[in-house]
DNA sequence: TCAATTTAGGACCAAATAGTCCAAAAAAAG
DNA sequence: CTTTTTTTGGACTATTTGGTCCTAAATTGA
């Protein structure tokens, strides 16, 4: 049952996600999962169960990591509008990039089966609120420093702000144009004043 | 070659859009498009050559059909402000509905296959024009009559409520909370004032 | 009604799918 | 060094995948 001393069960759930991050979930395959995880397919299935509990460990361990590196952001010393301006700038940025033109792996997860796989469908919705949370907190931050208007409902704020970052990554998807992108992102943040 | 008379692949391909939008392209099988096409495999291939051409034929038909109904839209007798409200109402509200949560089936489109798909891409990036197009004239209009901001660049917003649109829609999809999204699309229209 | 054309059904295909199982290798423990 | 515990590779399964092809049925026009 235990694995061998030093096989990294987080490090083959990262290569997991990525795997999910850059196919989906339909279009990868056991033998693409066992390739990146670097096990065989008795080991797999022995620890992970099925490639949809990968799948589902995959988005958990998404929002342990990257939202954590979100977090981290936020927690930097500068005023938390230039934070906020600067996660939606790296977004742009990201989506005209070559290797990171997959988006963001809640959004695409939402988009692709969240529909059909509620087991998926909450580990997302709770993604996207921990996104929210962290914007919430920089808004109230944000308000306090008089960055942002103080008579917006932050909670609110919080929840258009992430809903913003999702629209840009789509829009990226099919159009990866830097200009239109940060078009976009600039007259979104200026609800913020 | 031809087909009999009654055979109407204009029906069909919506069929097949249908299909596709609800489930996605990689999760569609053969034998789910040819029974909703009502028509045998081998029609199936002699008509439209692939899977995968009937996909694309299907993005286009979306464009022709569904971005038609939205420019209808703008074209009635109200500011055009309130117009570009209403269409933000109407996509919280089927985002809220069990048949309307399938959203926009570009926005499906762009984040299952436009990074692998180019020919795709392309469509997807198009139909995006067309909406953008159709928030361009409404913004302008907006700006004439005075219920929009005039000092803001009207591509600039066009774009923006594009983008924020699909946001709505991928909330939507792990969150179907009308609540939610009904702040994010009140909040996102502020950017009009 | 007859002949030409078009369609449908389904047999068939090779490849790939997710998942099971076991014998053998390897590692750990003593 | 031996025994016990783990892990592995790969054979195997049953099903499904997208796609081809051919025969028989149906529809057509005359």
């Amino acid at each position: 049952m235990a694995r061998p001393r030093e096989f990294d069960t987080t490090e083959a759930l990262n290569e997991a996600m990525q795997v999910f991050w850059t196919r989906g979930f339909e279009a990868t395959s056991l033998n693409d999962l066992i390739g990146a995880m670097k096990l065989s397919k008795s080991s797999f299935y022995d620890t992970f169960g099925s490639k949809h509990e990968v799948f589902l460990a995959a988005i958990e361990h998404y929002k342990k990591t990257v939202t954590a590196q979100v977090s981290a952001v936020s927690e930097l010393d500068a005023p938390a509008r230039k934070l906020i301006g600067s996660l939606f700038e790296r977004a742009v940025e990201r989506m005209t990039e070559e290797d990171g033109r997959r988006g963001c792996f809640l959004n695409n997860c939402a988009v692709e089966v969240a529909l059909h796989d509620p087991a998926a469908a909450k580990l997302i919705g709770g993604g996207f609120g921990i996104m929210e949370d962290t914007f919430f907190a920089l808004v109230q931050r944000g308000q306090a420093e008089g960055g942002i208007g103080a008579a917006k409902n932050p909670r609110a704020l919080a929840r258009y702000l992430t809903s913003s970052l999702n629209g840009i990554m789509v829009m990226g998807k099919a159009q990866p144009d830097r200009e239109a992108l940060s078009d976009v992102a600039r007259i979104a943040l200026t609800v913020l004043d």
